[in-house]
DNA sequence: TGATCGCGTGACAATTTGGTTACGGAATCG
DNA sequence: CGATTCCGTAACCAAATTGTCACGCGATCA
């Protein structure tokens, strides 16, 4: 699994070895040479790891993670320390201001990729998230299921995110360009249309229980997922 | 979360320093000067987690461990590891070898503590001895079986370890990674896809008893076992 | 009223994803 | 040790999913 990875390392070669490393087990590599450079860097687009290296010039990296944790946008992305060899107090400060491991300089990078694998799973199952619900409908992230008056509904990924969108923002009206920003991610670069494609899809899905009209049309400003769908007439 | 926890250390000094700080944190401890010590030990009772020596007289600790993991009961016992300073190579053998992780001596007691902490942890839920049941389909961690309508299955112990681990998390999605670090073992580098070849063959086993179906596929998410199998469209 | 615009809809080709089989090597069993 | 089982990976195939487009219809507006 690639992954996007923030390295922050003074030392220019250390720096170089790191990346390198990284980039040939596939993961895509933003580099950071002090905790100022690093802020600026999470601020702008979050990654999904942070190799923070424990001696900074300026501000140390113990001092950065505790800030990384404070914010709540930066509170869930896992942080590996690097360590001198055998500084036992740096390794306890270092997992109490929040790190999630450490590596030892000199590193392998053998065991250091497999501890950035390890850190990335054991974060990926961390979002519990809870059951939707709205109108008839049921949707629970955990097993994956929508239910419609305890008949189940087969939906491709990409409706099962647009449908989980819409129940947790429901009765507002999100246009095109914020679904595709919300349920695609921000990095993609699709036709609006696309949104109607799916919506269209979705809708299908949900005909033959009745929750239809579930999904409505604002015309000249995109979609809105009614809690109580507008009567006729 | 007090554990019983094995040491594996022939030094009496050192042994005496970690039992009185496990102790300390409420854990039970047992001891073992060196591997066949500890062998009789495992055989007649499992310990949540073992603190192995490195460097023991007689059989070594990274060959013990490697006897752990071929050992179908001892498999997922989590090891952690305990290295003289700066043997890198060590380290890296070590997790080889399958621990989970490695603490430097001399050991910081709070770093070790954090660490066990940890380990467990991330081992914490899957330490039942209950038989299963889920669907007309029943397994006995005990006995080794597994039955569904009195026939018997033969399941080899990769496919008896994913079925158990998917019957005691029954409808709740788990993603490839997910299995390959609760089923295997986070310690293990495996292709994701290998995977997907157990549950075929964890499906093909299940045939004939008329139980397929229990596994669904979540297309772009993972496996999941169905307690009540998806009514057809 | 004619011209546009916005959106629903069905079709399509390309891409992903998962199922299945085959195979070599390691481990286990007689 | 031979035979056999078990396992992880690679390769190939089938199916599902996805993003785009083209077309048509009703609404909107000058």
């Amino acid at each position: 699994m690639p992954a996007a990875i923030l390295v922050v390392e003074d030392e220019p070669a250390i720096q170089e070895l790191l990346a390198l490393n990284l980039e040939h087990a596939g993961h895509s590599v933003l580099r950071a040479r002090d905790a100022e450079q690093a802020a600026k860097l999470v601020r702008h687009a979050l990654p999904d790891l942070i190799l923070l290296d424990w001696m900074l010039p300026g501000q140390s990296g113990a001092a950065f993670a505790r800030d990384l944790r404070r914010d709540e946008r930066t509170k869930q992305v896992p942080i590996i320390m690097l360590t001198a060899r055998g500084q036992e107090q740096d390794k306890v400060a270092g997992l109490d201001a929040g790190a999630d491991d450490y590596v030892t300089k000199p590193f392998s990078p053998r065991e250091l990729l497999a501890r950035i694998k390890a850190v990335l799973r054991r974060r990926a199952p961390q979002r519990t998230e809870e059951p939707a619900e709205v109108g008839g409908l049921r949707l629970d992230p955990a097993t994956h299921r929508v239910t419609a008056d305890s008949r189940n509904l087969e939906l491709g990924p990409t409706e099962f995110r647009l449908l989980h969108f819409l129940m947790t923002h429901p009765e507002r009206v999100h246009s095109r360009a914020q679904l595709l920003d919300r349920v695609w991610g921000d990095h993609v670069f699709l036709e609006e249309r696309t949104v109607d494609v799916h919506i269209r899809r979705l809708r299908k899905a949900l005909e033959p229980t009745g929750h239809n009209r579930l999904i409505e049309t604002v015309r000249g400003s995109g979609y809105r997922l009614a809690a109580m769908p507008t009567s006729e007439v």
